[in-house]
Formats: C-alpha cells, sequence, structure tokens
DNA sequence: ACCCCCTATTTGGTCCAACCATTTGTGTTT
DNA sequence: AAACACAAATGGTTGGACCAAATAGGGGGT
C-alpha cells in the first residue's frame, strides 16, 4: 500500500492568492503599486471574476493589499501594519481562551528587554512621550481610569522607544488584553499608585543615562511586582 | 465646516463576517459546532451566495472556520491554531522587512522566560523531548545541517515546556525565520558547537532543578552570546 | 483665464442562476 | 455480506448583468 496522505485540493482562489502573495513579499510587486483591474486580471489568470475577487480578499485580510472603488481605485499593495497583526494575535488569544496569566507571563518576558533596548536606542521624541505619559500618571490624582491610561501609555512608550517592531507589535497587542483585565480595584489605593509612579521614575532614570542593564533590571522588577499582586488577588476571589 | 474623517463603508460581507466572528469567540458558535450552508446562510442574512462566501472565506484566512466539500460538508467552527498566528507573524516579519537584529532581540527577550517558566512548569514529556533533542545535538558530529536542527527543536522544546501558548506561537513563528537566517559557517568550529552544548546541559540542568532564577539566567546568557557572536560576524560582513 | 458643475467613464460591489466537483448515504445486485 | 451504482447534499466555479462610488474631462458661466 503506497502512503498517501489526504490530497490537499488548493482553490483556485487560493493559488492566485498564493501566487500574488509570493511576488509581493518578494518585492516583485513593490509597496504602492497597483494590481491590475479585476476583470483584467481574471483574464490573464483564466478564472471567472468571483475566484478572482476571492483571492484579492484574501490578501486583503492578510494586509498585503488595500482596495478602493471607483475610477482610479483598484487593489494597491501595501505594507502589512501592526495593526493586522494584533488584530491576528487577538483573535489567538480570544480563541484560545489564553488565560491572562500567559498573557502576563509574555509581559514579563518583552518589557525588561524593550527597557534594555531602549535605554540604548532612545530618540529625543521618544524620551519626550515618556515624559509626558509619566506626567499624566503622576497628575491622575483620584481619577483611576486616567491613572491606568496613562499607565498603558507608558508602558507602550518604553517599547516604542525599543525601535523594534516586532516587540512594538507584540506589546500592543496584548496590551489591549491586558487593559481589559486589568483589576481596578487593585489600584484604589494610592500607596500602590504612588510605588507605580517611583518605579516609573527608576526605570526613566536607567533610560536616560542609558545604562541598559539597570533599565532591564529595574523594569523586569516593576512587572514582576505588578504580575505577582494580581497573582495574588486572583487567588483572593479563586477562593472567595 | 464639521469635521468628517473619510466615512468607513463597510462592504456586506465584512458585517456578515464581522457577526459570525463576534459569536464564535463570544462560545455562541462553539468549537466543533457547523455553520448553516451557504445557501441557507445567504436567505437568513438577506444576501447572496457570492457575499456569503466572501464572508466565510475571510472568517477562513483568519482561522475560526474550516470549510469541507461534499455531503456532511460544510463550515465547521475551529480553533485557531498557533499555525494561522505563525503565518501572521511571518508576513508582518517578510512585509516589513523586520531586521534578523530585531528578530534576535526578540528571542533574547522570550527564551529566558520560557526557561524560567519551564522550569516551573515541566511535565516528564517535556522533559523527554528536551533530553532528546539534547541528544541528537550531541551525536551530530560534523553533520552542521543535523546539529542546527537539533539545536533549533532544543530551543522550541525548552519553549514547549513553558507551557504558555503565546510564547509558544511566538517562538514557532520566528524560529523559522531565525533558522533561515542563520550563518552556518559560524558553526563551521567543533569548539562553537561543543560549547552550545555545554549550555545546553547547563540550562537543563536548572529546569530539571526546577531552578527558575537560574534557568533564566544561564538561558539569557547563552542566547545572549549567540547574539552578539552573530552581530560580530555580520559587522566582519558588512566591513568586507 | 478661471472656477464650478455636470457627465461619462472606470473601477470595485452585489446579485442571480446555472452548472461542476466532491463526498457520502442508500439501495441494489451479486 | 460485500461490492457496486446511483442519488442527494454541499461547496466550488462560471458568466453575465447591474449597482455604487470616485474621478477625469469637458462645457458653461463669470
Amino acid at each position: 500500500m503506497i502512503d498517501l496522505s489526504p490530497v490537499f485540493v488548493p482553490k483556485a482562489a487560493d493559488v492566485l492568492a498564493e501566487t500574488l502573495r509570493e511576488q509581493i513579499l518578494n518585492g516583485r510587486l513593490g509597496v504602492g503599486s497597483l494590481l491590475p483591474n479585476e476583470r483584467e486580471l481574471s483574464e490573464r489568470a483564466g478564472l471567472s471574476r468571483t475566484s478572482v475577487r476571492e483571492a484579492l480578499r484574501i490578501l486583503e485580510v492578510e494586509g498585503l493589499i488595500a482596495t478602493r472603488t471607483g475610477r482610479n481605485g483598484g487593489s494597491e499593495v501595501v505594507r502589512p501594519t501592526s495593526a493586522t497583526l494584533e488584530r491576528s494575535i487577538g483573535i489567538f488569544i480570544r480563541g484560545q481562551n489564553i488565560r491572562n496569566q500567559s498573557v502576563l507571563e509574555v509581559r514579563e518576558a518583552i518589557e525588561p528587554q524593550a527597557a534594555r533596548l531602549a535605554a540604548l536606542h532612545h530618540q529625543a521624541d521618544d524620551w519626550a512621550a515618556l515624559v509626558q505619559a509619566h506626567d499624566k500618571l503622576m497628575n491622575a490624582g483620584e481619577d483611576i481610569p486616567a491613572f491606568l491610561q496613562a499607565n498603558l501609555d507608558w508602558h507602550v512608550s518604553v517599547v516604542r522607544a525599543s525601535h523594534n517592531e516586532l516587540l512594538i507589535a507584540f506589546i500592543a497587542a496584548i496590551s489591549s488584553s491586558v487593559y481589559a483585565a486589568t483589576d481596578l480595584a487593585g489600584f484604589n489605593s494610592g500607596d500602590v499608585r504612588h510605588a507605580v509612579g517611583v518605579a516609573h521614575q527608576r526605570v526613566m532614570d536607567a533610560i536616560e543615562a542609558r545604562n541598559a542593564d539597570s533599565a532591564a533590571r529595574r523594569m523586569g522588577r516593576h512587572v514582576g511586582a505588578y504580575v505577582s499582586s494580581v497573582a495574588s488577588r486572583e487567588d483572593v476571589k479563586a477562593a472567595a
């Protein structure tokens, strides 16, 4: 008996999408260039317009093209944005029911490294964004939602300052999950909010001094403290 | 003049896809359940079958449904796999021309944390996979491709042992890029390969002893050494 | 010469109806 | 009981028609 794994029958649209995708990623079809219109693609590929449209829809979901209607419209090759990646990661997290704990573990992995890279590579505008987010956080007073938003902005700003596009996309994708799951009651105490401000200041000092090791260590302690505080609160909730 | 950002005109298929997606992610449509067939969906939604099919195609690309032809076929709700996420990350890396350096920086972030979690959470089968990959690496001799494959397997095994689905998906997505970009010449020296084996052994000792901090630290040093060795090699190439 | 508006044209969006391809249930034959 | 052939259900594909949006280009009015 010959070994035959179930034959995969590619659909016409899949094949066309694969062809176009490869040419786009190769750079053969550069960002900004316009694909032929649907009727011409259909003719050239020997497929119906319906199939061509399904192929284009695939590429659109993958973030490789953007389509406009009207004269001078058509499908333009675009650079895949982090928004597409964020969508995908969000679907994965929700679809797999990833525990919040796991998401926080990823934060613990990414943020210290981001702080390290921020210390090494940050520019003037990165620093300005960081300072602005920090000021907002310090001036939030008793406005807990404002505090949480400023906190989120500060963490994202640090990662942005790393100038690592992958880390930025990853943290952007999971930060919304983190924010949605943040237990607001955890920040009811003024002491806790004050401690956050102090920790941020220490990380910023290290980044400003371009001391990579120190920035990573301080950020690691900060995020670690947050994670274990959340973990203990969840324990309390689970026990209740 | 009132401020009107360009109106976003959702297409019929987008709306339907959004509706179905929300019901799937809500759990309202559980994994394994079958969507109504296309003709019925078309009737119920008041759309043409064409539009329904475009919507289904979107969900398929997002990894939320799988479609089979034939009697008893149809669109089944499936759990989004890491493969879908890997595709998405891969497109992002290629499409944005992410530098290899950036990908390595993500490895430096993820792998120490993965080693830490592996020390805490690894099970018997995780350990067995780790030992097997290690043995293959130690027995690769002068077979460089086999050595590289075993090396890759070992690193992936560590992350798997962390039991963190997000880290697993991330490392799986970038490991193929890392492997593709690995400079084989860097492992021509038997001394280098020997050092890799020793480093792996030290990480494994810490994981087996369930010493989280030590596992993280040792993995950090190992990956860091690799990254800086690659960086210096690239410098040499750039200078040449 | 300039500006505004209308219109024709181009392009994607939607619909419909038919037919093809694949898979599987079911009944018939051996 | 097993093998086969046919029917039914489902997605895949096609061609053609028409709708909707955007814009280039021409024709008036100033």
